[in-house]
DNA sequence: TAGGCAACTGCGAAACCTTCGCAATTAGCA
DNA sequence: TGCTAATTGCGAAGGTTTCGCAGTTGCCTA
């Protein structure tokens, strides 16, 4: 893993810190800069919430990480090359599940075709109610 | 527009702020709640931002309005018999527009077919990039 | 290999947004 | 008309994200 190949490819520095913020977000999938904090933490107790903050916003600049919105409020971030597939959140028990991106090619498309608009699919939760709790509300 | 009405069958009481909040949700078209705030405060400048903020969940709770996330954080309210549309928020000018639900009706039932996922498609906005904007990054 | 510049970090404080508790008010019932 | 509980206003608290500043440190150059 040549990670310090790709971090100077985009022109940052390479610092422990913003390599764990990377590694983080790599194997957390889809954490929020609180859980990233925590995760890089185990390796680096020193490390301060406004330098992952500061990093995940630089590392989203150069295209390695990209945010997602899950939920309530905050921002939930992944690493760019994985961002295959959707996010279904279930309102009522809170779990997010995945489904693969093509499941949405159709509504992409219509999208384009009917309103140029070019659709990242993965950007927002797609929200309802899962299989368990549709099958629990009855 | 028997207000009153609606409100009280609700269980409600029906105070001048509560009214208020409602006929600006219903005016505005996705306004967070600080933009209600605003609204209101042109015909009852006293009002508190708590008191909007109490108000929305509440009317949220009887039905009468709805919350669905447009961007960054906050949450936008809409009047519940307007959420007929789904809403393609462009990242680069971050206009919100329109689209009619059935434009995602295949992907709702490929959802609800491969997944047993029941979509709420308004809940959450569709972000991707408008035409304009599409234009002028060429 | 040493030196210097700019990027980066840590820290604390500030700026949000949202929620909460409490006392005072007020709508709707009898 | 009076009572009671819902609702309001206010201030404060909580949480998240951003910011400024001084000190550190990566990386380029000589």
């Amino acid at each position: 893993m040549a990670e310090q190949h790709e971090l100077r490819e985009k022109g940052l520095r390479l610092t422990p810190q913003r390599e764990l913020v990377l590694a983080a977000v790599r194997e957390l999938d889809h954490a929020t800069p609180e859980e990233v904090a925590e995760r890089v933490r185990q390796t680096h107790p020193g490390i301060n919430l406004s330098t992952v903050y500061r990093n995940l916003e630089t590392l989203e600049n150069v295209g390695l990480v990209q945010h997602t919105h899950l939920g309530h409020g905050g921002a939930s971030y992944h690493a760019a090359e994985e961002l295959t597939h959707l996010h279904l959140v279930c309102g009522a028990c809170g779990l997010v599940g995945d489904a693969p991106i093509e499941v949405a090619a159709n509504f992409v498309n219509a999208l384009a075709d009917d309103y140029g608009f070019k659709t990242d699919v993965t950007h927002f939760a797609v929200y309802g109610t899962c299989a368990a709790c549709s099958a629990a509300e009855l």
